[in-house]
DNA sequence: TCTTACGCTTACGTTAACGTAAGCCGAGTA
DNA sequence: TACTCGGCTTACGTTAACGTAAGCGTAAGA
């Protein structure tokens, strides 16, 4: 069972102390303690990493927390169990339009890319002016 | 060519005027002016649906600006041509990160999803523990 | 002419997500 | 024993992205 300083954590997903202190005391992450100090286990690295991929999709840490609070969840009862389904396709749902602006964005990257190459073309080979194909 | 008032392209994007005078006011928008007031374009328009499906994808304002910016750069000359393609392929990157973090988001919570089911079935169905399947 | 509606500017307030000191503690070491 | 190193807490500072209020301008209707 290894275990890991706070140091050595920011060090491997490169973020510094304050940014895991500040996710400790907004309950993302909940460390052991030996006295003062934190001590890091392997379940704390994997929240941490959820984290992050979480802030790279662009949540707020609050939604950050719900997801990743959904994940640890405790079996519990029904109603919990119903309420859990129905978070999870809020946030399916959440994803999914995000996946659509991406792909939608990628495509007008390609066009665009397709334009300049054009241009480029067009201004190495003699100013054509504005003629469609060569 | 229809123009817009800006309380119609709040109402439109539901978002309020503040917002619109802030995008604004950062370079983000850049409407006509009859005397003092706003007239907004198709291009505006257009340009609005961009950027609010930045926010949407979680990127802050400037760099929504320049992704944005890249759309109506004029063709200019091959320096600029060039900084453009690099551009281009790094938003990519960002995007294709992106999108790989929302698979793996959402494969989870399928996943998630299975073992919720699982848990409803388990419970319903007269308690047997632990068993794998019925 | 008075009011109402819509738009404008200026400016201070607010929340999120940390950054950045300042100062304290305990373990190892020169 | 005196340092230094790594970690800790407390607390004020900062930036982004607006919210919110105050007060003004002007055109259209009562």
């Amino acid at each position: 069972m290894q275990t890991w300083t706070i140091t050595e954590l920011a060090e491997e997903f490169g973020v510094t102390l304050r940014t895991i202190r500040f996710y400790e005391e907004h309950g993302l992450l909940n460390p052991e303690r030996r006295g003062r100090q934190r001590i890091f286990h392997n379940s704390d690295r994997v929240r941490l990493a959820l984290v992050l991929r979480g802030k790279r999709l662009g949540f707020p840490l609050d939604e950050i927390k719900r997801i990743v609070g959904m994940y640890d969840a405790e079996p519990g009862e029904v109603g919990q169990l119903r309420y859990l389904l129905d978070q999870i396709s809020v946030r399916r749902d959440e994803l999914e339009q995000r996946r659509k602006d991406i792909e939608e964005t990628l495509a007008e990257l390609d066009d665009l890319e397709r334009r300049c190459h054009a241009d480029l073309a067009r201004l190495s080979s003699g100013l054509p002016d504005v003629g469609e194909d060569a």
